[in-house]
DNA sequence: CTGTTAGCGCATTCAG
DNA sequence: CTGAATGCGCTAACAG
């Protein structure tokens, strides 16, 4: 169903029946109700790629993100989805699985498929050739969850959050606090959220015992309780994310410890899930669907007006420590332990 | 950069281009040499839009689904992706919140767009407006988790899967075994699953208590914890999916039960997160990327075929039960206190 | 093997 | 306010 065929049958001309559609006011009102009409009943739609075509505007959105296995990032992209169809866009995600190369072939396959515009969450914004090549190709886009001085982005204070959790467990009189976290290097996130722990570590006077990396997910309940069954183990953990906490709820079970009785945990990201776990997560949220829906907003802001978004457009949304039950006061016998 | 671009600066004409691109084979091995470094070097990408207009293909799929937030559609929508850009396809996600009127309107929404085929998880073939629709448009389609005589589907046995599971926990000395489920209407998957607890239940000659439907999400687990007071209370709970099966664990808890202890809860769907809970969670598992993936497949290979998918194309595809640390033999007192 | 050309469906000048 | 004509970038005949 073609406009030709709605021009024909109303006859009228093809400029008319894309007048009444596009520009309604640019039409009489009769014949607007009549194109109307008979659009309706030849069940017409406009051809998008003709339109794309025509105007070098795809209204579409492409979305980079490593996985949506992890229900943060699903649910930012649920974020970004009703942003998006709010603002009359389309969407189309691509996961990398925090590969580099595949964050390269994403943006390229992107670029192919003529987005208006880009979100995306890369590994390391200094390290992502993925992003050159999008200021090459002057195509506006956005960093969500990174950070960088260079690039706009809409993230929130990793840092100074992981800093003040330390200090939160300070206050609850525990002196032994690992800092577990994913592949390091794979992150700016995870860089930012040891960077606060050290910090906050620091500003406590504790010794901070070297960060508990886990690199593959799989084997990470494994690796985390043979930590937990050294001599000298924590007695809070700080977790780069809520998957790596869920786990370490699990590995702290297998090695006979009770959560929060003898080891207090606390994630990052705040999924929503965490509220119905048993014992409920302690975490520090992040507003993951508005971080995907002002990553829209910023992006179809910057489109309207024809510019690509500059770093200052940056946004640091707030974030919040949400008190569950994985976190308690420390045992009084753990910290002579540890004094002695 | 246009294929002209290309064309002018290599020398040849633009169907010289195109064929190098479109039918290497079809070139000499000089010029093709001599148009790729060309391309390369001028940054040539074809545009999609264009290329779609011409062939009235866009190599773009469209998925509709409830909702990302559950990571079973999330875990699909990855198998999916991963699928597609395999095949050579990109994907247009939309999510329906379970709503009718969404369905309907992603439908359209996916339509104007162009898309080559769709994949749907829909609240109920049978109520869908739009199902018809798609059929009327001649766009072929694969319903996902749904099943239906009439419809392409790609989904598991949920009936017996279920009806299996009822009978596991008779073995383990059950006889109160009750459901819980998401709003019954909703969902022709909860509908196929409650029936096989209910077959379950009849084939082991007890009686089943009435459902416990949970309509909103955020009140479950205050409605579970009642439900789990009452006096006759069920020593095990079939929940219709994981989700479900986590909150009603937490309302145990709250009401004072231990799970497996005082309390077997068994899920569906097999959510990754579920083996790293505590404890793990037993659950009927389907295979979620898989899902996704074979509706990729069987799509493409009909569109390549040219014709729209029949019913008989439809895929069943394997569950299992897995054991995890959430069920166990039920408390003899218990059993008794049933039978007095 | 390569070039010329038409047209996919639409938005947009420019005339009227 | 409306119509005729042009071209967005590409592929597929067809001709050579």
């Amino acid at each position: 169903m073609s406009i030709q065929a709605v021009a024909a049958k109303a006859g009228v001309s093809v400029a008319t029946v894309s007048r009444a559609f596009n520009f309604p006011g640019k039409v009489t009102p009769a014949t607007r109700e009549l194109v109307e009409r008979v659009a309706h009943e030849l069940n017409y739609v406009p051809n998008a790629s003709a339109r794309t075509l025509r105007t070098q505007r795809s209204r579409v959105l492409g979305v980079v993100l490593p996985t949506l296995l992890n229900p943060t990032f699903a649910e930012c992209l649920q974020g970004i989805a009703r942003a998006a169809v709010a603002g009359g866009y389309a969407i189309i995600p691509v996961t990398t699985g925090y590969k580099l190369d595949e964050e390269e072939r994403a943006v390229h396959l992107l670029l192919a498929g003529n987005v208006d515009g880009l979100i995306l969450v890369v590994s390391n914004p200094s390290s992502s050739a993925a992003l050159p090549r999008l200021q090459a190709a002057g195509v506006p886009y956005v960093l969500a969850y990174n950070r960088h001085p260079d690039h706009p982005c809409v993230s929130v204070d990793g840092e100074g959050a992981v800093a003040d959790a330390v200090t939160r467990l300070v206050l609850l009189g525990h002196r032994r606090i690992a800092m577990v976290s994913g592949t390091l290097a794979a992150s700016d996130r995870a860089q930012q959220r040891y960077r606060g722990y050290l910090k906050g570590m620091a500003e406590a006077g504790l010794a901070a015992p070297a960060l508990i990396e886990v690199p593959f997910v799989e084997t990470a309940v494994d690796a985390l309780s043979s930590q937990l069954q050294a001599r000298n183990r924590p007695t809070a953990l700080i977790c780069s994310n809520d998957l790596l906490a869920i786990r370490s709820i699990r590995a702290a079970h297998l090695s006979g410890l009770s959560v929060p009785g003898d080891l207090s945990v606390v994630g990052f990201d705040g999924i929503a899930l965490g509220e119905d776990l048993t014992p409920a997560l302690t975490t520090i949220t992040q507003p993951n669907s508005d971080i995907g829906r002002h990553s829209v907003e910023l992006l179809i802001q910057a489109m309207a007006s024809g510019a690509t978004l500059q770093a200052d457009a940056s946004l640091l949304l707030p974030h919040a420590f949400r008190d569950g039950e994985s976190c308690a006061s420390v045992h009084e016998d753990d910290n002579n332990a540890a004094i002695s």
